[in-house]
DNA sequence: TAGCAAAACTAACACTTATTAGTTTTTTAA
DNA sequence: TTAAAAAACTAATAAGTGTTAGTTTTGCTA
């Protein structure tokens, strides 16, 4: 018989939430079904639910664990003794590492975020748009204390978080750029531009 | 009996590819039934294949007529008299632009190409491919030139890139910001950063 | 080793899916 | 007005969907 494999810190659950991101991710939530996630995993369809209670469950888990991994992080950085650039800095820099560790995580709460049901689907867009005003008042502030030029910051938080999402589609090989260099390369365009 | 209704200058079947465009972008590709389509366009399900092939045939119509449009653009500012930094900011603006005039088309091309078949799949990645080569040119060229700071190539191409699309997430409302702000201050940040 | 709970299995359910076949209605053109 | 072509319809098909019920196997603890 069958069973599902868990490593240490790792509960079944667990297991089934990664792979079913990584299943969402190649082949989007609506396309997946319970039946490939459960061939991937090694075991039974019907087995899956031993462990949780439903598709939707599953993209739920996804986008609450990345979506709060971001709050809790912008919030650290909002409290520290810090300019507003260098926070900004710091939370594209978290961005874009937090995307490549957990890159099948992010992507998924990233596109697959609209097949959640209500009402997880209003309190998760109720998570990013608090996030999106938290980086937005971080770039408002700058402006007023002359770090920054006077940008429209709406536009700003746009331009920034719309890049940083962009590292899904960074290709991870040899012949191509590092995540160091990706990283660096990006918060200065971003922060300085590229225009001599 | 019931009618598709077209337009002077629209086939039937440019009404379902557009009718197509705009539901696949608010419930994505696969959640899509051709029944909702049909309900959609006024008609029965059956009564669509009088006009398309097949669903996997909206697909393909949406994100090849879109990856041409650009690709032509593109193409078109490579061969004008101007500098490499006004090429580049040609290309972001009509990125923008194209993407607030034809914004279902856009979207569906940028988020549900995944879904097509071979060999069309390949054949939209190569052209994807190749619109990415032209522009890292410019920007390449623009080093060289020394219009442009010694960036990474392959990096600048992807954050600008990335921050266009990103104004999928643009909320077009009143108290929001419009469409020129937008455009102007993106390509400002893109071109010369936030900061003072 | 016996008993029990966890976790696997098989089989089935009620629905939905894209698509086709065959038929009827509508529109176009002679 | 009539014949042909275009475009709608109804009905059905075969395959796939998430999920449940009921049963069997596995692994832990007494």
């Amino acid at each position: 018989m069958a069973k599902i494999q868990t490593g240490k810190n790792n509960s079944k659950k667990d297991v089934i939430v990664k792979k079913a991101a990584s299943l969402f991710k190649s082949k989007s939530y609506s396309a997946s079904s319970m039946r490939e996630l459960a061939e991937f995993v090694g075991v039974e369809a019907s087995s899956l639910y031993n462990h949780i209670g439903s598709k939707s469950e599953l993209l739920q888990e996804i986008c609450f664990r990345t979506g709060n991994q971001f709050t809790e992080q912008i919030d650290k950085i909002k409290n520290e003794q810090r300019s507003n650039i260098e926070k900004i800095e710091a939370v594209i820099r978290f961005h874009i590492q937090t995307m490549a560790e957990n890159f099948d995580e992010v992507y998924v709460s990233n596109h697959e975020w609209k097949h959640m049901d209500e009402p997880y689907l209003s309190d998760f867009l109720n998570i990013r748009r608090s996030y999106e005003k938290s980086l937005m008042l971080l770039i408002e502030t700058g402006i007023e204390q002359k770090e920054i030029k006077p940008v429209n910051p709406y536009v700003a938080v746009l331009t920034i978080l719309s890049a940083v999402r962009g590292i899904e589609f960074w290709q991870r090989s040899k012949k191509n750029v590092t995540l160091q260099v990706l990283e660096n390369d990006m918060v200065n365009q971003l922060l300085n531009g590229i225009v001599k």
